[in-house]
DNA sequence: CATGAATGAGCGTTCATTCAT
DNA sequence: GATGAATGAACGCTCATTCAT
């Protein structure tokens, strides 16, 4: 792995784990094994260091899933795939979880600053995903006929609710509480 | 109003629009027009500022929302309340909207701190609201039997989908996609 | 007590324990039992106070001395009262050993502020005492023909000693100790 | 001369002359003519640099008074070396002498804190310099047969008290007075 | 390319002092 | 006289960024 890809890894783990405030320079490279100044040849500043990890996150997250819900055949199962691939990234993954709900970007009054700079398709393309998906499952009208665009914020909201409650209340997310919840969405969406 | 009132609006104000790390003691000392050290008359240190403002501000909400709901009788009205409330809060007041992601609140290695400090009956609360709105629907007869808890999850979930989307694109929220984002909510709820 | 020797009282106490900086108004107010303000109407600042304190002390501390080498008669057996007493005052008051050590007073750029204020004749009275004693075991051939300013300099500094080696290493002081340091000075004072 | 040593010099002289509360880290760095942060680099915190620094100069000291002893040969011209080197290296450097008095030490509540850190074998090392001079002086019988321990500490206390005396008059130490000093203490010690 | 010693702006917190009651 | 709420200057320490090697 070259130093650039040491890096967004070590940002990632780290940044995902403490936040941007609370996560510095020095630990990154030494978590990184590189030298602190290393870091500054490859990224301008610590904040495009920041963009580029969400960036390298969200991308290999959408890929993931992107992988994982092709492995199915039905719109239900996809959807099923879709929350389950969601889930389990962050089951594996605590460090990612932050990234996925954007809480790091906001807590900034630059918020602008850094909206501008995080690949906005990136983001839109995680929605998407799903959208298409339900948008499938209503053509083949084994969904409900339901507004696909507020559907998937729904969905995709009631993931995040869900890990705003595993960490606000510290509790688990095992996988019979992901199969409940998968459950309950398939039945919300489904005819019959 | 008294100092610390003063001292809470401020704050609200200031960790709503800039976040934690980024609004420092003194800017909201001036902006209440009160000295540095008064705050700490009020408050231990900047982190129990910062927890009683989001107790202090998510308390307000829980209030407005609650009075606008029971203006009105059928449960679809007051779901259609409760969102319009929501959303209000934030257009009127931006420097709010923050604190009902929690984002501040995740963006620092003290979640478990924070967390243990915010009272989380408020939060419950929030929830509570909208669910047994939800549940007395379903009684009615007026709203589909879905599992309630799911669909309360779905919906606050819905809510700060659009906010982030708001904040992200730097995009507006106005009346007539409130009304949409209503609309097609109680056409997901309701039987018929 | 009215309420000027209250506050001297506490101050003798508190910055006997913790020095001159880290002891702060507001306990001394407490320890006192008189409002913050109060102390303003009796002394004009924190140093006034704590120059009061020192002289207070001091005062208080050659009175007890001179009693107590008033009750006997031969010199040898007044300097062994006064070393005495000297211990025993900072055994049963640990508070207030620092003040005769002159510790607070030198670690301070304002010592010449500080030294101009406290009264130079109680410091004087201190060693006069010892000093007329050593002159008179002189005159009646008591004790040998020594330089009674530099015996009187260095009887006081081996008192300063070993209150420094008592602070310094955390042992004890005790009557068998200080009868020690007694007859090695009558010792060496003492004809034959 | 490296930067952790320039920063020592600094730190004795600061610290020596105003003491420990009154020197701040910037007046340090200013002085050292190195960055404010440069400090942190090689001391924990103001309390480490500070330990280090008296550390540093009682070994300086040390090493000076026996490089001087060691110089003449009787018992009688080393006590005179001893006192004679201890005055000077305060009367060339005023900076120098607080840290011999432990004023700094004791002004805090900390005693313990920092007596625990503070070389005990420097300081223990300055008085067993004397000692063993004294010591060897009676041995050759040319001292009188005194408590060498209590002797140490009267003509270690009697140069503390010149010194306080110096700094709280205000007046100055010349070589008439150290000889008149040494003359007396000589006179005290010596056999005949 | 790579490093890490050096920097200094910036911030949370304390506390002596004031003054309206 | 007596009070204590209010103030803001001051200071220890951190950390993103630079640059000589």
């Amino acid at each position: 792995m070259d130093k650039k890809n040491k890096i967004l890894e070590a940002s990632l783990e780290l940044f995902g784990k403490k936040g941007y405030f609370e996560t510095d320079i020095e630990s990154i490279a030494k978590r990184a094994d590189v030298g602190k100044g290393t870091i500054y040849l490859y990224f301008k500043n610590k904040k495009d260091l920041f963009i580029s990890t969400i960036n390298y996150a969200l991308n290999n997250c959408n890929e993931e899933i992107l992988k994982s819900v092709e492995k199915v055949d039905t719109p239900s199962l996809k959807v099923e795939r879709y929350m389950e691939t969601f889930f389990n990234i962050m089951l594996g993954n605590v460090s990612k979880i932050k990234f996925f709900t954007m809480n790091n970007i906001n807590s900034n009054n630059q918020i602008s600053d850094f909206s501008k700079n995080i690949d906005k398709k990136i983001v839109i393309k995680r929605f998407q995903i799903l959208k298409d998906i339900i948008e499938e499952g209503i053509e083949k009208k084994e969904f409900k006929d339901f507004n696909s665009e507020i559907m998937t914020m729904m969905i995709v909201g009631l993931i995040h609710m869900e890990i705003s409650r595993v960490i606000f209340f510290e509790t688990q997310i095992d996988q019979k509480r992901i199969k409940y919840l998968k459950d309950n969405v398939i039945k919300i969406l489904s005819k019959e």
